[in-house]
DNA sequence: TGAACATATGAGCAGACGTTCAGATGTTAG
DNA sequence: CTAACATCTGAACGTCTGCTCATATGTTCA
Protein backbone atom coordinates (compact mmCIF):
# COMPACT_ATOMS: atom_id res chain seq x y z
CA UNK A 1 0.00 0.00 0.00
CA UNK A 2 1.68 3.32 -0.86
CA UNK A 3 1.20 6.70 1.25
CA UNK A 4 1.68 9.95 0.46
CA UNK A 5 2.98 11.73 3.39
CA UNK A 6 4.29 9.20 6.16
CA UNK A 7 5.50 11.93 7.81
CA UNK A 8 1.98 13.53 8.16
CA UNK A 9 0.91 10.47 9.70
CA UNK A 10 3.73 10.38 12.30
CA UNK A 11 3.40 13.80 13.47
CA UNK A 12 -0.74 12.99 13.74
CA UNK A 13 0.53 9.88 15.60
CA UNK A 14 1.10 11.93 18.35
CA UNK A 15 -1.96 14.08 18.73
CA UNK A 16 -4.24 11.77 18.43
CA UNK A 17 -7.14 10.57 21.47
CA UNK A 18 -5.74 7.33 22.97
CA UNK A 19 -7.37 4.04 23.27
CA UNK A 20 -9.49 4.75 26.19
CA UNK A 21 -10.83 7.84 25.58
CA UNK A 22 -11.47 6.24 22.15
CA UNK A 23 -13.11 2.81 23.78
CA UNK A 24 -14.98 5.23 26.35
CA UNK A 25 -16.50 7.63 23.57
CA UNK A 26 -17.55 4.52 21.29
CA UNK A 27 -19.64 2.93 24.43
CA UNK A 28 -21.25 6.01 24.69
CA UNK A 29 -22.08 6.95 21.17
CA UNK A 30 -22.87 3.30 20.48
CA UNK A 31 -25.58 3.37 23.82
CA UNK A 32 -27.05 6.34 21.27
CA UNK A 33 -26.90 4.65 17.97
CA UNK A 34 -30.50 2.58 18.81
CA UNK A 35 -33.37 4.13 18.23
CA UNK A 36 -35.23 2.25 21.52
CA UNK A 37 -32.68 4.46 23.49
CA UNK A 38 -32.75 7.19 21.64
CA UNK A 39 -36.63 7.26 22.50
CA UNK A 40 -35.85 6.24 25.92
CA UNK A 41 -33.69 9.09 26.55
CA UNK A 42 -35.70 11.41 24.61
CA UNK A 43 -38.70 10.57 27.04
CA UNK A 44 -36.63 10.75 30.17
CA UNK A 45 -35.51 13.96 29.16
CA UNK A 46 -39.27 15.28 30.28
CA UNK A 47 -38.20 13.47 33.56
CA UNK A 48 -38.29 10.09 35.12
CA UNK A 49 -39.99 7.28 34.87
CA UNK A 50 -40.72 3.76 35.99
CA UNK A 51 -40.00 0.78 33.85
CA UNK A 52 -43.41 0.12 33.37
CA UNK A 53 -44.75 3.49 31.92
CA UNK A 54 -41.79 3.46 29.73
CA UNK A 55 -42.37 0.29 28.44
CA UNK A 56 -46.39 1.62 27.64
CA UNK A 57 -44.80 4.63 26.25
CA UNK A 58 -42.50 3.10 23.68
CA UNK A 59 -44.53 -0.43 23.23
CA UNK A 60 -41.49 -2.75 24.53
CA UNK A 61 -42.09 -5.90 26.69
CA UNK A 62 -41.03 -4.87 30.16
CA UNK A 63 -37.88 -7.53 29.66
CA UNK A 64 -36.44 -5.54 26.81
CA UNK A 65 -37.29 -2.21 28.56
CA UNK A 66 -35.02 -2.93 31.35
CA UNK A 67 -32.54 -4.72 29.26
CA UNK A 68 -31.88 -1.24 27.63
CA UNK A 69 -31.80 0.39 30.99
CA UNK A 70 -29.69 -2.08 32.31
CA UNK A 71 -26.81 -0.77 29.69
CA UNK A 72 -27.73 2.75 30.10
CA UNK A 73 -27.41 2.69 33.67
CA UNK A 74 -24.13 0.54 32.99
CA UNK A 75 -22.99 3.69 30.87
CA UNK A 76 -24.17 6.45 33.64
CA UNK A 77 -26.57 8.00 30.88
CA UNK A 78 -29.12 6.83 33.82
CA UNK A 79 -29.51 6.41 37.21
CA UNK A 80 -32.34 4.58 39.30
CA UNK A 81 -34.30 5.76 42.43
CA UNK A 82 -36.87 3.21 44.07
CA UNK A 83 -39.86 3.24 45.41
CA UNK A 84 -41.24 0.94 47.26
CA UNK A 85 -41.53 -1.94 44.17
CA UNK A 86 -40.70 0.41 41.49
CA UNK A 87 -37.58 1.41 39.94
CA UNK A 88 -37.54 4.94 38.75
CA UNK A 89 -35.20 5.79 35.90
CA UNK A 90 -33.83 9.29 35.19
CA UNK A 91 -30.85 10.78 32.88
CA UNK A 92 -27.94 10.59 35.16
CA UNK A 93 -27.09 14.51 34.35
CA UNK A 94 -27.04 17.79 32.03
CA UNK A 95 -24.66 16.34 29.80
CA UNK A 96 -26.56 13.77 28.22
CA UNK A 97 -29.25 16.30 27.49
CA UNK A 98 -26.75 18.49 26.04
CA UNK A 99 -24.99 15.88 23.83
CA UNK A 100 -28.60 14.35 22.73
CA UNK A 101 -29.90 18.02 22.02
CA UNK A 102 -26.28 18.50 20.02
CA UNK A 103 -27.36 15.63 17.87
CA UNK A 104 -30.43 16.70 17.00
CA UNK A 105 -29.17 19.88 15.96
CA UNK A 106 -26.85 18.34 13.70
CA UNK A 107 -29.58 16.04 11.97
CA UNK A 108 -32.09 19.16 11.43
CA UNK A 109 -29.46 21.11 9.77
CA UNK A 110 -28.11 18.07 7.57
CA UNK A 111 -31.57 17.35 6.74
CA UNK A 112 -32.14 20.83 5.48
CA UNK A 113 -29.17 20.24 2.85
CA UNK A 114 -29.66 18.29 -0.68
CA UNK A 115 -28.51 14.76 0.86
CA UNK A 116 -27.50 11.53 -0.90
CA UNK A 117 -28.11 7.97 0.52
CA UNK A 118 -26.34 4.88 0.55
CA UNK A 119 -28.15 2.50 -2.13
CA UNK B 1 -48.68 -5.95 32.30
CA UNK B 2 -49.40 -2.53 34.74
CA UNK B 3 -49.12 0.76 34.34
CA UNK B 4 -48.84 3.35 37.63
CA UNK B 5 -49.75 6.41 35.35
CA UNK B 6 -51.49 6.28 31.75
CA UNK B 7 -52.25 9.81 32.02
CA UNK B 8 -48.24 10.72 31.86
CA UNK B 9 -47.57 8.47 29.42
CA UNK B 10 -50.29 9.94 27.52
CA UNK B 11 -48.93 13.48 27.56
CA UNK B 12 -45.79 12.08 26.88
CA UNK B 13 -46.34 11.24 23.80
CA UNK B 14 -47.39 14.38 21.91
CA UNK B 15 -44.20 16.03 23.27
CA UNK B 16 -41.51 13.41 21.94
CA UNK B 17 -39.78 13.53 19.00
CA UNK B 18 -40.82 11.69 15.64
CA UNK B 19 -39.98 8.75 14.29
CA UNK B 20 -37.53 10.56 11.36
CA UNK B 21 -35.82 12.54 13.54
CA UNK B 22 -35.18 9.52 16.31
CA UNK B 23 -34.29 7.41 12.99
CA UNK B 24 -31.64 10.82 12.14
CA UNK B 25 -30.43 10.85 15.13
CA UNK B 26 -29.87 7.14 15.46
CA UNK B 27 -27.74 6.57 12.07
CA UNK B 28 -25.98 9.76 13.70
CA UNK B 29 -24.95 8.64 16.99
CA UNK B 30 -24.59 4.71 15.31
CA UNK B 31 -22.31 6.33 12.78
CA UNK B 32 -20.14 7.69 16.30
CA UNK B 33 -20.46 4.11 17.82
CA UNK B 34 -17.49 2.43 16.64
CA UNK B 35 -13.63 2.79 17.51
CA UNK B 36 -12.59 2.87 13.47
CA UNK B 37 -14.95 5.19 13.08
CA UNK B 38 -13.96 7.36 16.47
CA UNK B 39 -10.93 7.26 15.72
CA UNK B 40 -11.24 8.40 11.63
CA UNK B 41 -13.02 11.11 12.67
CA UNK B 42 -10.22 12.39 15.39
CA UNK B 43 -7.64 12.32 13.05
CA UNK B 44 -9.94 14.00 10.31
CA UNK B 45 -10.47 16.91 13.05
CA UNK B 46 -7.67 17.96 12.61
CA UNK B 47 -7.26 18.14 8.35
CA UNK B 48 -8.16 16.63 5.65
CA UNK B 49 -6.22 13.19 4.67
CA UNK B 50 -6.48 11.12 1.85
CA UNK B 51 -7.50 7.22 1.95
CA UNK B 52 -3.99 5.82 1.79
CA UNK B 53 -2.67 8.30 4.73
CA UNK B 54 -5.48 7.00 6.63
CA UNK B 55 -4.91 3.86 6.14
CA UNK B 56 -1.69 3.87 7.28
CA UNK B 57 -2.59 5.85 10.28
CA UNK B 58 -5.32 3.94 11.63
CA UNK B 59 -3.54 0.46 10.87
CA UNK B 60 -6.12 -0.44 8.75
CA UNK B 61 -6.60 -1.93 5.35
CA UNK B 62 -7.16 0.55 2.16
CA UNK B 63 -10.84 -1.58 1.67
CA UNK B 64 -11.73 -1.23 5.46
CA UNK B 65 -11.01 2.13 5.70
CA UNK B 66 -12.69 3.00 2.20
CA UNK B 67 -15.85 1.00 3.52
CA UNK B 68 -15.82 3.41 6.51
CA UNK B 69 -15.29 6.65 5.09
CA UNK B 70 -18.43 5.87 2.61
CA UNK B 71 -20.28 5.17 5.27
CA UNK B 72 -19.52 8.29 7.14
CA UNK B 73 -20.03 9.95 3.99
CA UNK B 74 -23.35 9.03 3.41
CA UNK B 75 -24.46 10.56 7.06
CA UNK B 76 -22.83 13.78 5.98
CA UNK B 77 -20.38 13.13 8.79
CA UNK B 78 -17.33 13.82 6.16
CA UNK B 79 -17.19 15.14 2.47
CA UNK B 80 -14.39 14.37 -0.28
CA UNK B 81 -12.34 16.39 -2.93
CA UNK B 82 -10.46 14.87 -5.49
CA UNK B 83 -7.07 15.23 -6.28
CA UNK B 84 -5.88 13.77 -9.30
CA UNK B 85 -5.86 9.85 -8.37
CA UNK B 86 -5.85 10.83 -4.60
CA UNK B 87 -8.72 11.46 -2.64
CA UNK B 88 -9.04 13.85 0.24
CA UNK B 89 -11.56 13.21 2.81
CA UNK B 90 -12.40 16.20 5.43
CA UNK B 91 -15.02 16.36 8.31
CA UNK B 92 -18.19 17.83 6.59
CA UNK B 93 -19.00 20.92 8.95
CA UNK B 94 -17.88 22.35 12.84
CA UNK B 95 -21.26 21.00 13.92
CA UNK B 96 -19.81 17.16 13.95
CA UNK B 97 -17.12 18.68 16.07
CA UNK B 98 -18.77 19.92 18.44
CA UNK B 99 -20.39 16.68 18.49
CA UNK B 100 -17.33 14.74 19.17
CA UNK B 101 -15.75 16.97 21.66
CA UNK B 102 -18.64 17.26 23.87
CA UNK B 103 -18.94 13.53 23.91
CA UNK B 104 -15.22 13.54 24.63
CA UNK B 105 -16.34 16.01 27.54
CA UNK B 106 -18.89 13.17 28.70
CA UNK B 107 -16.82 9.98 29.17
CA UNK B 108 -13.90 12.63 30.44
CA UNK B 109 -16.62 13.65 33.00
CA UNK B 110 -17.86 10.61 33.43
CA UNK B 111 -14.79 8.48 33.81
CA UNK B 112 -13.67 10.86 36.92
CA UNK B 113 -17.21 9.68 38.84
CA UNK B 114 -16.32 6.19 40.49
CA UNK B 115 -17.98 3.37 38.38
CA UNK B 116 -19.85 0.51 37.65
CA UNK B 117 -19.44 -1.81 34.78
CA UNK B 118 -21.71 -4.55 33.44
CA UNK B 119 -20.56 -7.96 34.25
C1' DT C 1 -45.18 -16.60 56.26
C1' DG C 2 -47.10 -16.65 51.43
C1' DA C 3 -49.20 -14.58 47.38
C1' DA C 4 -48.97 -10.82 44.22
C1' DC C 5 -46.34 -7.64 42.11
C1' DA C 6 -42.40 -4.72 39.66
C1' DT C 7 -38.19 -5.34 38.02
C1' DA C 8 -33.80 -7.88 36.79
C1' DT C 9 -31.37 -11.41 34.37
C1' DG C 10 -29.64 -15.56 31.58
C1' DA C 11 -30.15 -18.28 27.36
C1' DG C 12 -31.15 -18.49 22.69
C1' DC C 13 -32.03 -16.78 18.14
C1' DA C 14 -32.66 -13.76 13.89
C1' DG C 15 -30.77 -9.82 11.94
C1' DA C 16 -27.10 -6.22 11.63
C1' DC C 17 -22.23 -4.95 11.55
C1' DG C 18 -17.15 -4.66 10.24
C1' DT C 19 -13.74 -6.89 8.14
C1' DT C 20 -11.34 -9.38 4.23
C1' DC C 21 -10.98 -10.80 -0.49
C1' DA C 22 -11.45 -10.23 -5.27
C1' DG C 23 -12.41 -7.40 -8.77
C1' DA C 24 -14.37 -2.82 -10.78
C1' DT C 25 -13.92 2.20 -11.57
C1' DG C 26 -11.60 6.21 -12.73
C1' DT C 27 -7.09 8.84 -13.14
C1' DT C 28 -2.22 9.73 -14.72
C1' DA C 29 1.82 8.92 -17.44
C1' DG C 30 4.07 6.95 -21.33
C1' DC D 1 -3.89 2.87 -26.68
C1' DT D 2 -1.65 0.28 -22.19
C1' DA D 3 0.34 0.04 -17.57
C1' DA D 4 0.42 1.64 -13.01
C1' DC D 5 -1.98 3.51 -9.55
C1' DA D 6 -5.55 5.20 -5.78
C1' DT D 7 -9.86 4.36 -4.56
C1' DC D 8 -14.43 2.06 -4.67
C1' DT D 9 -17.61 -1.74 -4.29
C1' DG D 10 -20.06 -6.40 -3.87
C1' DA D 11 -19.96 -10.85 -1.71
C1' DA D 12 -18.96 -13.70 2.05
C1' DC D 13 -17.95 -14.70 6.81
C1' DG D 14 -17.49 -14.41 11.87
C1' DT D 15 -19.07 -11.55 15.54
C1' DC D 16 -22.07 -8.58 17.97
C1' DT D 17 -26.82 -6.83 19.11
C1' DG D 18 -31.62 -6.49 20.62
C1' DC D 19 -35.38 -9.01 21.11
C1' DT D 20 -38.31 -12.93 23.37
C1' DC D 21 -39.03 -16.42 26.70
C1' DA D 22 -38.57 -18.32 31.09
C1' DT D 23 -37.13 -17.54 35.52
C1' DA D 24 -34.88 -15.14 39.52
C1' DT D 25 -34.73 -11.23 42.76
C1' DG D 26 -36.61 -8.13 45.86
C1' DT D 27 -40.73 -5.54 47.67
C1' DT D 28 -45.51 -5.00 49.70
C1' DC D 29 -49.49 -6.47 51.94
C1' DA D 30 -52.61 -9.64 54.20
Amino acid sequence: MFHIDPSKVARLRAVLIGQAPVDALTETFRALGDPTRVRVLDALSHGELCVCDLALLLGLSQSATSHQLRLLRALRLVRTRRAGRMVYYALDDRHIVTLFRQGLRHVEESAARPGRRLA
